[in-house]
RNA sequence: GCGAACGUGGUGAAGUGGUUAACACAGCGGGUUGUGGUCCCGUCAUUCGAGGGUUCGAUCCCCUUCGUUCGCCCCA
């Protein structure tokens, strides 16, 4: 074995690439109801998109694959997430000159960080996520996650919960972070390393600590919400209120504070509590951030939005056993008796794509009972036999599998045979079973 | 960045310091040479992640390396 994908990397092979499919085929399905419109932007940016002059993340530097090609000074850097790449588009195309606002925005992508790879956790992983840009309104953080929330109920998850919390606006976020550096202040020299630096550089990322977790001081900690001012605590309250008036069932919790320090009013997370996720619960997660349209040089616009693991919602659904999809079984294959008809057979097997059959032909010169074999694996619903007599006399032999009804026709009349042998399924629009679709594309 | 476990064919795996590396599934061929899914027979790893070392001899011992998995850290 010479060569391998890099560490954290994987090949989405078929049988594994039909979830994917149908995850994206659900989430452009979604959006569209939801009058969101997919944005792409690039895999890489220049390097100051993602590492911001003001931004005290612990993960910016060294976390991101950056890098300048060698006759060039410009560094890039392959995009670790998408809402600086989307909020930059939206500042550059002036998209806050459109009428119409907010602009709602979707995409689906691979993004890349370079961690210690484990379960849930790649360095190439794939994000679908949402951004709602232009109007600051709490209806907007309420249909953000109501989208999330109920992408995520189609499929049937269910150990799932939403966890949210307000950082208030900068006022607010000021005074409580003054409050917390006056709280610590005499405990900070007995506290992690990690502590040390977070009360320096951002001291709301202390809530988040495991190690000090269970100090005392950790106990007593001031709440945001004692240091919300009124405008702060008025518009989480019509947050809450909007996801009770649509069934959104959430938890306050106020030690949330996400990791970047751009977010501002409405943060949140949903997280699954199947014990297959392993140490990566967060199915998706996002927040309201006030100061980054114009940080990249638009007007004082604000936005929300969200990002969701499409790896981890994979686990999270393989865990509770819902089945995302698979392959496709085959319509016709045809089998042909010999060599010399093998020919013959592609051109027939030709014929039928021609006229929307999904079929295969064995290109092996493989025993009847080889090929009989692969009409039972891949599970085709009829065989179309090519043997010499009949390719004298220019007919086919056509056997469908279910009752094993069987009929040799002109070549000519083979396709309308298979129309009629079919004629209930083709009729029907979609590709369930009769009787039992589950789509909804039809009745739209 | 830190810690632990693991790495044998297409797959799941057993195994031992010494020339046959079990077994099962899958594949292919045949029994049934133009009609499958059962059954029976045959066949299918000069090789045990890679590189180096110890040894008369290593898949098994030692070192290094790559990778996988799980956890810590971190999580935009």
């Amino acid at each position: 074995m010479n060569y391998q994908v890099p560490r954290g990397t994987q090949d989405i092979l078929p049988g594994e690439v039909e979830k994917w499919q149908m995850l994206e085929d659900q989430i452009r399905q979604f959006c569209h109801v939801y009058d969101y419109d997919e944005i792409r932007t690039p895999i890489f940016e220049h390097t100051n998109v993602f590492k911001r002059g003001n931004d005290a993340s612990d993960m910016v530097n060294k976390e991101m694959y950056t890098f300048q090609l060698e006759n060039s000074s410009t560094s890039l850097t392959l995009r670790p997430e998408m809402t600086a790449g989307v909020v930059r588009s939206f500042v550059e195309h002036k998209l806050f000159g459109e009428p119409d606002l907010p602009a709602k925005l979707y995409y689906v992508g691979p993004m890349c960080r370079h961690e210690r790879p484990q379960k849930g956790r790649q360095r190439i992983f794939h994000q679908f996520g949402v951004e709602v840009i232009g109007v600051k309104n709490p209806l907007l953080d309420v249909e953000c996650i109501a989208l999330g929330w109920s992408f995520i109920n189609s499929l049937g998850l269910k150990d799932l919960k939403v966890l949210i919390n307000t950082l208030g606006d900068d006022e607010s976020r000021n005074a409580y972070r003054a409050a917390l550096k006056e709280h610590f202040k005499g405990a900070i020299d007995t506290m992690c390393s990690d502590c040390k630096r977070r009360y320096e550089q951002n001291p709301l990322r202390i809530l988040d600590c495991k190690v000090d977790k269970d100090a005392a001081v950790m106990k007593t900690v001031p709440k945001m919400k004692d240091y919300l001012n009124e405008e702060s605590k008025t518009y989480f309250d019509q947050v809450l209120k909007g996801l009770d008036a649509l069934g959104i069932p959430y938890e306050i919790d106020d030690t949330l504070v996400r990791g970047l320090d751009y977010y501002t009013h409405t943060v949140f997370e949903v997280v699954s509590e199947n014990k297959e996720m392993g140490a990566q619960s967060t199915v998706f997660a996002g927040g309201r951030y006030d100061g980054l349209v114009e940080y990249f040089g638009g007007p004082e616009m604000s936005g929300i939005g969200w990002a969701m693991g499409i790896e981890r919602l994979i686990i999270a659904c393989e865990a509770e056993g819902i089945l995302l999809g698979e392959k496709a079984e085959l319509d016709a294959y045809v089998i042909s008796l010999s060599p010399e008809v093998a020919l013959h057979a592609l051109s027939v097997t030709t014929t039928l794509r021609a006229n929307g059959y999904r079929c295969e032909c064995d290109y092996q010169n493989r025993s009847l009972k080889a090929q009989y074999r692969t009409v039972d694996r891949k599970k085709a619903k009829a065989v179309i036999i090519i043997c010499e007599d009949e390719v004298a006399q220019g007919s086919v032999t056509i056997k469908r599998i279910a009752d094993k009804l069987q009929k040799t026709v002109a070549l000519d009349d083979m396709v309308a045979t298979m129309d009629q042998f079919f004629e209930a399924e083709n009729e029907h629009e979609c590709n369930c079973e009769p009787g039992n679709c589950t789509c909804t594309h039809h009745h739209e």
